[in-house]
DNA sequence: TTTAATATTGCAAAATATTGCACAATACAT
DNA sequence: ATGTATTGTGCAATATTTTGCAATATTAAA
């Protein structure tokens, strides 16, 4: 086998994961651990990935310290990104929210897939650049330096202009009485505006922010149409969820 | 066998595979692995294919990292953006094109200097990222994935917003008669808008860009308050320019 | 801390590349 | 045709790169 052979495989495995093992890869290429090592140190050395300890995780092209907050180790996200693709279909206007879920789903698309995307989000913007079949509409604005995207009233209008399929949106808490809600509130109103431009709403949200609240309001729980989780969807703290008609993932 | 049979041969396979091994094709083409080692280099000279260690794949045009461009055309508009750094001073809102001149000023920009910085550029922002005193106002609108600015209606309607103390223009093409025209209408429609929001305008021009024309419009020579260039400002092909008013730098 | 996992380094064997060269095939001029 | 220059080909000697292994160092976790 090709050392190029190897490194398309492993650049391969990093568009769908967030993440690859050495030893995994080692028995995938049938080769030893030292030379998936090497491998990866080349890629990394021509910036295609980053290398970690154990093995080696996708290069985001976006800004450093945005880049820093993923938590890779946590498969949390992966696994809600994983199963929100299932609702993404070729054609579709979809709204990306400006949060590490959204991202993740981004950096998994298929390459193929054709999209209308509308966002406020710099890093997602940096990933769908090398997706020839994404048309992106990005939300003018005031750039929050901390969380890089656009937010007030500019942000606001853009998003009024349209009515788009879907809208995926990065939870800070969910409660079925209290509703969604963020802690800041500019991010607040802009995805309220995200949401209200959606027939759609997917939720994102790992499970521990269940049942919590935060300072400001973003819509109603029945709003969503589709709360994605980590957890199997049998779970019984779902319950409640579904009894107003939203499914679980 | 004639040699261009072989490479006809080696070039279809590569159409089919993502490699080639010189084992296989020195069996297929009945010559030594000597031979298709010498075949695949010359071909990898023409740029159709990649030679790689024990074979070939095919030649990825690789996506042009618009950050990755700067270094190439560096020199000139290195002068020129360190030239430009002295018409900013604090406290201005200052408008940032999208073409790479503007980028080479916002990486030489001082991180303590104080401004309001309107843009449609995606690789500015990133860069502005780190300035802590540089209050960024992005335009939305329509992503041009070539060269990464946002166009369309919607980033001219932003522009329109403002009236900012100085325009940094990067120019394709001036012309003391036909005035500053580029290659691309709706880009071209962009940087009239931002000239029109502008007090005083920043003509950012490599000396061969001078006494030239492209297809579309951007503005009258005249509205141009300074012609940064990479050449000695006593130039005497300049002239033309000063009899307008128009300061040389 | 101790312990286990992972990285790094040096090294030798194997695979592959490069080079120089002899010779064959072809082209090209007379 | 004939000789000559040019190019293409295979072979062998040599150089380089790749790879796996083992010894050692480093890191993360208990």
């Amino acid at each position: 086998m090709l050392k190029e052979e190897r490194f398309q495989i492993i650049l391969d495995q990093l568009g769908h994961e967030q993440k690859v093992y050495l030893g995994h890869l080692s028995t995938l290429l049938n080769v030893s651990e030292d030379t998936v090592r090497r491998d990866i140190k080349e890629l990394a050395d021509q910036g295609l990935l980053k290398s970690v300890r154990g093995g080696a995780v996708p290069h985001s092209p976006g800004p450093h310290h945005f880049r820093d907050r993923i938590k890779y180790d946590n498969d949390q996200k992966q696994i809600i990104a994983k199963k929100a693709l299932q609702f993404l279909k070729d054609g579709q206007v979809v709204i990306f929210d400006g949060g590490t879920s959204a991202m993740l789903i981004a950096q998994m698309l298929p390459k193929d897939l054709k999209l209308t995307v509308i966002t406020n989000s710099f890093p997602i913007v940096s990933i769908l650049e090398e997706h020839e079949h994404v048309e992106v509409l990005f939300a003018g604005g005031r750039l929050l330096k901390d969380s890089f995207v656009t937010i007030g009233n500019d942000a606001i209008q853009f998003f009024k202009k349209f009515r788009a399929d879907i809208c995926l949106l990065g939870i800070c808490s969910i409660h079925a009485d209290l509703g969604v809600t963020g802690p800041d509130f500019e991010e607040s109103e802009v995805k309220r505006t995200m949401i209200e431009s959606s027939k759609e709403v997917i939720a994102l949200a790992t499970t521990e922010k269940l049942g919590t609240a935060e300072a400001y309001y973003v819509c109603r729980t029945e709003r969503l149409s589709v709360i994605v989780t980590d957890k199997e969807s049998d779970n019984e703290e779902f319950d409640i969820y579904r009894k107003l008609g939203i499914s679980l993932v």
